[in-house]
DNA sequence: GTCTATATGCCGATAGAC
DNA sequence: GTCTATCGGCATATAGAC
């Protein structure tokens, strides 16, 4: 079985999912994954050459399913885009209310290695805001938006913005004040789509 | 002299602030705090309880002057709140060329411990917030704006997003991108103040 | 108030057997 | 591929002299 996808090493990885995103990444030592994984310290150096190894692997595997979560909880295609939108808010808050919630997993992470900017955990994070980014103009764009980019990087920023401000005054309500804006900037960008058509 | 505002202990607040700002407070031993302070471990644990109690002290010692810093680079308050408003975000971007930024204090110190939500850092970092955010709805008031509460938490949203997509990108210009989305919400609520009055 | 010296335990990572 | 055993280092915190 080749190692990338052995059942040990994605225990491994659930291990560390688990403990990484509930604790924060440099509060949790490798005995404790390897621990809560079933195994010795000794397995997972085996199937990581390192921690940072570990922790690449950890916000690799977050990628895209939480991307796909947030695609597969607004409505279809046919929707507008401002109801799609306005749904991703909407989730975010209902997310927030579970305890477990922690905020975003790649934003912790880059605010944890601050100071490291070319480490693992940063290149993955900034790949994935990129991609979630990207896919954001994808929605406006299926609706008929022009200037896509630019409203995407805005509503990205009301995204982010709105899990930072959640996280600390632990305050879901704060996506709805983050939806309010957004739906107002997409009102404003709608008048300029009409006029151009 | 009281032990609040002795010398030795303003030196170990100050090499607190650049060790834990510059490379993250757990990834920053107590050890090499002292021996920044120019002092054993031994006197730091005189004058701190713990090293949380030092990271509430770096963290309060950074609360009014971060905000005071925002306040002195705005126009005074006869200009328009819009004009004052662009003016912090143009600062943030100017403040992220630098290359010792690191993001927002607060922020990250939350995304540290976002496991432990009545730790010191959390409570502090979180009073900073909404002391920033009373302030923002000043300035709104000061310029006639109605309904300012709402429109000050959009503010903050923007300005901490913005602060987030900086740190992931590295790159400052989501700050301008931030100011076109605040502007514009401005101008909406603009409009129901002249109509109003 | 500051020092030297130390307690105690966890950190990431490795040696070598099976 | 997984194990037992262990390395050297650093973590927070403290004892007791001066």
């Amino acid at each position: 079985m080749a190692r990338d996808s052995s059942k040990t090493r994605r225990r491994l990885i659930a291990a560390a999912d688990g403990l990484f995103y509930g604790q924060g990444i440099r509060a949790v030592g490798v005995d404790a994954v390897a621990e809560a994984a079933g195994v010795t310290k000794r397995t997972l150096y085996y199937h990581f050459a390192s921690k940072d190894d570990l922790i690449a692997a950890y916000l690799e595997e977050r990628d895209l399913p939480t991307l796909g979560r947030y695609q597969g909880m607004i409505p279809e295609g046919g929707a507008p885009a401002a109801r799609r939108i306005r749904r991703i808010f909407e989730q975010l808050g209902k997310n927030a209310e579970n305890p477990r919630w922690r905020g975003c997993s790649f934003l912790r992470a880059a605010a944890e290695f601050a100071n490291l900017p070319g480490h693992p955990a940063r290149v993955v994070a900034a790949r994935h805001k990129r991609r979630f980014e990207a896919w954001l103009e994808e929605v406006l764009a299926a609706d008929g938006f022009g200037e896509g980019a630019a409203l995407a990087r805005q509503l990205m920023i009301l995204l982010d913005g709105a899990v930072a401000q959640i996280l600390i005054h632990r305050d879901p309500s704060y996506a709805l004040s983050a939806a309010d804006a957004a739906l107002t900037l997409l009102k404003r960008a709608n008048k300029s789509k009409k006029r151009r058509s």
